[in-house]
DNA sequence: GTCAATAATATGCATGCGCTTATCGTAAGT
DNA sequence: ACTTACGATAAGCGCATGCATATTATTGAC
């Protein structure tokens, strides 16, 4: 193998991600969620969150500029926010039925025109690809600072 | 195979891009480049670009955003850009002997970083990872588009 | 009962982005 | 000559971001 010639990781992954977003956009549109929104209720589908600082935290988001995302889902009827009557500071946080649903139907809107992408490669690189990126995406932060860190 | 179950392949390349990200940042900034700095002397070094509007395109980066860019490098004596006689509304744009040196050492500390992010992943999956990203990138706007269109 | 810590919230700041418009010098077609 | 088109540049807009600070309600420890 030689000196595995190539572009930056990074160099690659920027127009791609570019790309995969404008593919999102308008099926986020059409469910007038938007994108923070939706990670919102794909974190929540998961499992219930008990603080909004954890939720901003889960989803790498910032912990003050969620606020006006949840305040939308909420008025959508897409999540419960709920005072925790063990301790009033503290709002439990769900997704309803309805949030399920819209989550669910833009999750197959996006994942039907990622098919169309993926379907463009070789099926071991396709399932590579795939899995590496599981793999890295789950790396902790911890980890990925580590790796980074130092010559 | 099941369902393939998975997250959206956005929603996994997100942090893994700002990880990358902030892997290259200190990297740049010992050499004094920013991103789109770097950016423009890798398309460079690949070829000479004979207008502004060109290179801006190349990098998908914004025509008249570049300008400043351009005008740190040429100051940093890293590129060139000397108006064409033959048409002396356009500049021709090269990369110097420096900037080809900047470029390098940046490169190998960015592959470096690279390289033992990589190195957690399985043989098999970092080389479907690598190339399904070369394949992906490498797509046109425009076959992307179509890809990402329509219901 | 007082006080320090905590969750949610509001607000402001600096930055960078993509986009648009305007200006200026230059080219090229008629 | 006149007009149209083009490349580089400057300036400004609207938007989203990360970050920092302040406020309010609530809690728990002392």
């Amino acid at each position: 193998m030689q000196p595995d010639d190539r572009r930056d990781l990074a160099a690659m992954m920027y127009p791609l991600m570019r790309a995969l977003v404008a593919v999102e956009l308008p099926v986020l549109a059409e469910r007038g969620v938007s994108m923070w929104g939706y990670s919102v209720l794909t974190a929540l589908d998961r499992t219930p969150i008990r603080t909004q600082a954890a939720l901003a935290e889960a989803i790498g988001a910032d912990k003050t500029r969620i606020i006006g995302t949840l305040d939308e889902l909420q008025g959508a009827g897409l999540i419960s926010r709920t005072p925790d009557p063990g301790d009033r500071r503290v709002r439990l946080l769900a997704i309803t039925d309805d949030g399920r649903r819209v989550r669910r139907a833009v999750a197959a809107g996006i994942r039907a025109r990622e098919e169309r992408l993926l379907a463009t490669l070789p099926a071991g690189d396709r399932r590579g690809f795939v899995r590496a990126l599981q793999a890295l995406s789950a790396l902790p932060p911890a980890e990925l600072e580590s790796l980074a860190g130092g010559e």
